[in-house]
DNA sequence: GTGGTCTAGACCACG
DNA sequence: GTGGTCTAGACCACC
């Protein structure tokens, strides 16, 4: 669990529980959070961002739901053992959906094809996924 | 104005008056939809869309006031002269957001990095958008 | 949407919010809802059952994570358009865990394995799930 | 006690008390346990399965409430002389619900109603009730 | 009118 | 100490 710190910001448009379900999805897919690290209590991350604790456990059970975190009760929340919830049908949908809405918004921004292409290369150089060997960091 | 057609889908979890700015700005910035080019009545888009005529003049409102579209009483909406409403720094940090969303959502759906390349590359392909000249109106 | 009725028990052990999510999954699997049927309104079913209108919005908007419903803003929810959201592991996961907890209380119970097997076979003639053929019902 | 071991998961749903009283219940109903046999002492269950010796003790004095064990000071616990707690109709009531709940799950999760008799009666095969001489103290 | 989110505070179950 | 559920009431967005 190297170095996983959370931030939600307040008025920012995207409502609090998913600012942290997001940002708990994203350190499990690029492995800064691996399974067994624990995360930060609900009361103890609704007050270290001045949050009501309902939001961070709405955000958490929705986690938990989803399979990304288990809940030991009296322990604490835990980052799960991988596994895949989703039928191939219903991941290409939900990628299919997100790949629409950005290149969509790219080009109302009037950024031409080219610079597009450039820019989600250098983000995928940055997140540096080739690999994502299972089992490191556990 | 050569084949511009709005489709909505209720139920799609965008509300639909979103749906509507989105087709418009996608066909301005594609070129579909080119300065003068006269829009659909709203009383029309509503009955062929079966939906609110508020939620239609609404949508058409926001694109009046963002500057895609002016109103010219009793005749109706029509494509405005291309202006840039947004700065640079503006432009670059809406699609900053926008790319980190869709490749946040992508990894998190465990494609790989070569599968998003692809994807966007073939969706690109799709819109075909080199026939805007760049740095017009920049 | 003949005749679909819900009921809650305050105090039975199990959740407000999960008596409703099941039944209405059951109605959705029984063909007692159909795909388009509009189910009763947050503050109406709240009202009627006089629960929190909290816990109702709470139990569709997990059906709408799992694909049973979809929700149309400013109209209400409405039973979605069938589609497989879980992978084929994860519907084994589900089902082999509600298989041991059953065959597992009933042993509890001294039931014997004809016992079990001939209350099992008449629970499902009487749900007559044999045909069930798409699009019954819409 | 020929071959009765325990096992007990952290993080799979069910607390970890109700995970041992269940397997005792069991290995009672299946035979495994038979009355005067005795059972591991709490530290050394506590010990053995890493979890905290008053979960071990809460679930034990559970099934002394139960009349599943007894708890012979000093000594330890053993499993009681067999007897009825429910009468007919509640144990019928509880098998029910058992039932429903099951045929429920299985039938939201799609799977046909061939599939769910076969999965019980294998079910049913591995787990070797026959042994159990019906009608004995009922 | 609808749903969506957040807050505050209560009470219970688990370890 | 942990999480799980429910209530009450607020404010916003959509139709």
């Amino acid at each position: 669990m190297a170095g996983f710190h959370m931030t939600v910001s307040t008025g920012s448009g995207t409502p609090i529980y998913r600012q942290i379900t997001d940002q708990v999805r994203l350190g499990v897919a690029t492995g800064v959070l691996a399974p067994g690290d624990a995360l930060p209590s609900v009361r103890a991350l609704a007050e270290q961002q001045v949050v009501n604790a309902n939001t961070v456990a709405k955000a958490y059970a929705e986690l938990v739901r989803d399979g990304v975190l288990e809940s030991h009760h009296g322990k604490g929340f835990f980052v799960a053992r991988k596994r895949h919830v989703y039928s191939r049908a219903e991941r290409l949908r939900r990628f299919r959906q997100a790949l629409d809405t950005f290149v969509h918004e790219a080009v109302c921004l009037d950024f031409t094809a080219d610079e597009i292409r450039r820019a989600v290369n250098e983000k995928l150089a940055d997140l540096d996924l080739q690999s994502k060997p299972a089992g490191v960091n556990v």
